[in-house]
DNA sequence: TTCTAATACCTCGCGCTTCTATGTATTAAC
DNA sequence: GTTAATACATAGAAGCGCGAGGTATTAGAA
């Protein structure tokens, strides 16, 4: 309904890649729609910025691709996670989590909450 | 117990230092103070990130400055809120509740949950 | 047939933020 | 008398996200 306009905080992007790859390999464009369509619109990954973020992400070794056919028999690249992606999942997974507590913190923290 | 090293996401930190702020005037060396205090470690900002965020909140009219002296009698920088960064503080907690939302559903996903 | 829209990839360059490093000055403690 | 804490500040580097642009294929509408 409201207009789900949202842009991603820096690195948290390549968490959300690495998330998707981990459930199973998937090409690029598809990983955008998965992230759309999970997140029900709240995070809009445009083209400029999954790209790059994919090759930077390969280019560290916490992904490997092949292409391959989709079903609708068109060549993509599917992407999958090396085992150095996976610890890095897991990281950073842990640190999102430990940081949005910490934000949560904050953000409940009322008049007289500290001293 | 484990090192807190935690880099804040880009556009978190406006949020939180105009929380802090709207709970009453502080002064900028006491702001990064307070965050850590409160995220329980969590969240820490070094003044190479607060000074210029802070400075960029007022340019933006979102704070408003006096200098006042702190109660050991010290010269400091206080901070309010204007009508301006109240009403950005709403906003931009309201985005990031939507935003922790959305990727919360995206690193509870499982296989099998779309398709 | 021709045009549009969707799929699927890519890069360039702007703009913005964060962080490290460095600097000043004062007060308190050791 | 030197170190640590308080309190401010800036400069420069590095990184990331995004808009805008580009290529190519396929499917469907006009």
């Amino acid at each position: 309904m409201a207009p789900p306009k949202s842009d991603l905080p820096q690195g948290t992007l390549d968490l959300l890649i690495l998330k998707v790859i981990a459930l199973g390999p998937v090409h690029g464009y598809a990983i955008a729609q998965r992230l759309e369509q999970v997140s029900r619109g709240v995070v809009q990954v445009p083209e400029g910025s999954l790209y790059p973020a994919l090759h930077r992400l390969e280019n560290r070794g916490l992904l490997a691709a092949d292409w391959k056919e989709t079903e609708t028999g068109r060549e993509a690249k599917f992407y999958r996670l090396t085992r150095k992606g996976l610890k890095q999942l897991k990281t950073e997974t842990a640190d999102w989590q430990r940081l949005i507590y910490g934000i949560g913190l904050i953000l409940q923290m009322a008049d007289g909450g500290a001293e």
